[in-house]
DNA sequence: GTCTTTTTGTACCATACTGCATAAAACCCT
DNA sequence: AGGGTTTTATGCAGTATGGTACAAAAAGAC
């Protein structure tokens, strides 16, 4: 173990990768977003990463594989952005339109609205990925919680409606935040979505 | 024009198809639906529909085609089911129940949850047809204007909670509708589906 | 310098797919 | 019955796709 810049890639011994991984993984991303996981080819991935087929296929093993490791770090990588929305400071209407302003923000690509990756590129086909299926679950589900400890936080702050509690206000933040994936992807504008969040949001914070 | 049972088919002159359309349509509706509009090939649809590729292609056009079709059929056969829930003769709580029922017997195909076939099926692909998109936004849109008239005769009845616009309670309806169908697809169960849908109708109609 | 390890690039194979050509079949009309 | 019309069925050609074999290249280890 010689010592290095801690930011150095370990040492590996055979021939430098030519690609960047990183780089790779995110144009690939873009490509499955736009043209969904079963119309995107592996020459396309390919033409994207900049690689060609027997690095793609040493690099990963398979096509699902590699859309693992392009939702992975899809994941990895919105997740803080949702977070800092969850965790701001401010009151929950504020922090509400900071969420649903993170998701827009997520959701245009190159100025395209593409929705949600996961809604946009991968629902379709996880009936016949149950991995993939699981993903979508789990990251749903994660979302959830997030909504529903904002909601929590709200109601100690006496921030919520009247009469609602914070499980039904979470559920409702959680559907809003799916129907704007899908709607943007139908093709419906920001600027329309915006409204419709602002609308949804004041039915639960008076 | 010679007289015959009002059902029967216009005599044709050529010889009679050997397929029937609307079991065919149907047949291939399922196809989209459980592997989405990219991953069915023409050999799927044929298949499904026992005919062979000439005959397709004589039938319609080509794949897109054949897919507008399908969801045309798909539009017609749901929307009296939608209306019949959306003007039932009872609370606005209940109608809402029975609007959301009935999404649940539209998307469970073969004890299988598939959520809305055009989210399922042509969500994905609507970014590179236009048309698919437009016919998507436009069942999005009326489907809005349904749960608006619905929220509006709720609030002429007093049954909005109080504060509450229909426009807004509109919006909701259809965020949850749409939900409903992201999260079916992905897994959820109907009965865990049911008691979001119940606690999100509550919030809406105290 | 030589060996080992890993990646790269070219080329290849088997399969699946789209789309069509062609001939036989089934029907109507006269 | 014969001609006209439309559908069916078989089959084929060109291409795209997923996946792999193999040798050359680029690096570290000794």
């Amino acid at each position: 173990m010689v010592q290095k810049d801690a930011g150095a890639v370990a040492k590996t011994r055979g021939r430098p990768r030519a690609f960047n991984p990183v780089k790779a993984l995110h144009a690939m991303r873009e490509v499955f977003w736009h043209k969904g996981y079963a119309a995107t080819s592996l020459d396309d991935l390919c033409a994207a990463a900049g690689m060609n087929r027997p690095s793609l296929y040493n690099a990963f093993k398979e096509k699902a594989e590699v859309f693992k490791a392009v939702l992975d770090d899809y994941v990895a990588e919105v997740k803080p952005l949702y977070e800092k929305a969850f965790l701001a400071p401010v009151r929950y209407k504020e922090a509400l339109l900071l969420v649903y302003e993170t998701a827009f923000n997520i959701y245009l690509v190159h100025t395209k609205g593409l929705g949600c990756f996961m809604i946009g590129a991968a629902l379709t086909d996880s009936t016949r990925d149950a991995g993939v299926a699981a993903m979508i679950l789990e990251q749903l589900r994660k979302m959830d919680r997030g909504f529903l400890k904002l909601a929590q936080a709200a109601e100690r702050r006496g921030e919520l409606r009247a009469g609602v509690t914070p499980e039904q206000a979470a559920i409702l933040c959680a559907s809003i935040h799916n129907a704007i994936s899908v709607r943007m992807r139908a093709g419906e504008t920001v600027d329309d979505l915006r409204c419709y969040v602002k609308q949804a949001i004041n039915i639960i914070c008076a």
